[in-house]
DNA sequence: ACCGTAGGTGTACGCCGTACACCTGTCAAG
DNA sequence: CTTGACAGGTGTACGGCGTACACCTACGGT
C-alpha cells in the first residue's frame, strides 16, 4: 500500500542530507533555479520540511559552502611555504571546478562562513610558518584575493553559466563573433594568440588550468621577492 | 485635477532615464532589492511601462552595468604602460566604489557586455603598444583578473552588504569577534597587525585602498618584469 | 500509560518577473 | 480634416518564489 512506500523513504532527512542534496542540485541544474521547493522535491517532502534543518535559504547557502570547503585537502606540512601555498590552492580549485556555482555563491554572502574562516586561517599560518611577518602576510592576502580560494574570477567565465539549458549542445566554440573581432581588434589578437598555441587541439579559447597557474605563480614569485626583501609597510620595494 | 499632475510628469521616460533611475536605486539600496516594480514606482510609473525600454531584467542589469563602465576615465595617452594601466584602473576602482553592487552584478552576468569588452580591448591595447606580444599580453589580462575592473574581489567585502538596513547604525567595528579570534588565531594575528598600523586612527581594520593598491603594484611589477625577460609561452621564468 | 518533542504537512501571504490585451496621445500621409 | 499607424503607458493575471503559522503524528523516556 502507499503508507509503504511513504514509511520506505523514512530516512529523517538530516540537516547534512539537505545540504549535500543541495550540492547536488546546485551542481545539475545551477544555482540559478536551487529553490527551496525544488529540493524539497528531490528529497521526497514538502518545502517547509527543510525549514527544520535550516533556518532559511541564505542559511542554506552558508551549509552548502562549508560542504565545499570542507573538499579541499588539508595543508600539506610541507618545508617550503610556497610549494604548501600552491598545492593547497590548486586542490582549492579543483574543489571548485566541481562546483562551478560555488565561487558566485561565496561572494555573494554578507559574511564569510567559519569554515571559510578556517581556511584562510590555516592559509595565514602557513605564510606565518615560511617567515613571513604578520603585516606583510596581510596584505599578501589581500593580494591573492579571491585566488586564494582557487577561482581565478574573470569577467567572463564559460563555467559559471551552471544550468546548461538540457539541450546538451555541442559545447559550441564561441571564440568571439566575426562582428564583435571588428569592434575590438586587441582582443581578437589575444583570443587568437591563444588558440593557435601548442594546445589547440580542441580549439576552445584559451588553457583555464594554464591561465590559473600563470596568475598564482606571478603572484607568488612576487610574493617571495617581497619577503626576501623584508618587505615592510609605509615603504614599497621601489 | 489630477490629469494636470500626471501630465506634468510626461518625460517620456526614455531608455536611458530607466537605466539611470535603475542605477541610482541600486545605489541606495542594495541591487538585492532592486525590482521592476520598486524601479517602476521611483519613476512614477507601472511595472510594465518598463518593457517598453528594456526586454526583461537582464537586458537591464547588462544596461546599467554599461552605465557603471562608461563613468571610467578614458586612457589617458601615456608614454609609460605601466603608469596608463595604474591609472586607468585606479578610476575604474574609482567608479566602483561609487556603485558597490556593481562588481557581483558584472560577475554574475553569463557574457560581457560590449562596454565591458570595450574597456578590456582598450586596456589590450595599452599594454600591446606597451611592447607587450600578444602571447604575454593574454596570460598577463588573465593574471589580472577582476582587478582590471577596479574591484579586489575579496572574500569578505563590506561594501559589497549595499542594503543598509536603514537604521544607519554607526559603522561597528567588526573587527573579529573575541569567540572567533580564539578559533582563527592567525586571523586575529593580522587583523591586529594591520590595526595598530600608523593609520589606526578609525581602526577599522584596515585600508581598502592600500591593499588594493599593494595587490596591483604587486602585479604590475611582475608583469614588467617578464616583459622585460621577454617573456614567452612554455618555458616560465624559472 | 503518558506526554513532550522532533520532524513532516497544508494553507496562505506577499513579493517577484512578465505575458497579453488594451487604451491613448501624437503625427504623417491621404 | 480625417485617418490610421505606432510609440508608450495601463490593468489584469499567472506561475514561481521564500516562509510564517497552525497542525498532525510517531516515538522515546518516564
Amino acid at each position: 500500500m502507499v503508507e509503504q512506500a511513504e514509511t520506505l523513504r523514512r530516512k529523517p532527512l538530516s540537516r547534512d542530507g539537505v545540504l549535500r542534496a543541495a550540492v547536488a542540485l546546485a551542481d545539475g541544474t545551477g544555482i540559478e533555479s536551487l529553490s527551496m521547493r525544488k529540493l524539497a522535491q528531490d528529497l521526497g517532502v514538502v518545502p517547509m520540511a527543510l525549514y527544520k534543518h535550516v533556518a532559511n535559504k541564505d542559511e542554506l547557502l552558508d551549509g552548502m559552502i562549508d560542504v565545499v570547503v570542507a573538499e579541499i585537502d588539508p595543508p600539506v606540512p610541507d618545508a617550503d611555504w610556497k610549494a604548501a601555498v600552491r598545492k593547497r590552492i590548486l586542490s582549492a580549485r579543483q574543489v571548485l571546478r566541481r562546483h562551478p556555482w560555488a565561487p558566485l555563491a561565496i561572494e555573494s554572502r554578507t559574511m564569510p562562513t567559519p569554515a571559510v574562516l578556517g581556511y584562510l586561517d590555516s592559509m595565514v599560518g602557513t605564510f606565518r610558518a615560511g617567515g613571513f611577518s604578520a603585516d606583510l602576510t596581510h596584505h599578501v592576502m589581500h593580494a591573492m584575493g579571491s585566488r586564494i580560494l582557487g577561482f581565478s574570477q574573470e569577467l567572463f567565465d564559460a563555467s559559471r553559466r551552471a544550468g546548461r539549458s538540457g539541450t546538451t549542445d555541442p559545447e559550441p566554440p564561441t571564440a568571439l563573433p566575426p562582428e564583435a573581432a571588428a569592434r575590438f581588434p586587441h582582443l581578437a589578437e589575444i583570443a587568437a594568440a591563444a588558440s593557435h598555441d601548442e594546445a589547440s587541439v580542441v580549439g576552445q579559447g584559451c588553457d583555464d588550468q594554464f591561465e590559473f597557474e600563470f596568475a598564482l605563480d606571478l603572484l607568488l614569485d612576487g610574493i617571495e621577492r617581497l619577503r626576501q626583501q623584508g618587505w615592510t609597510s609605509s615603504h614599497r620595494s621601489r
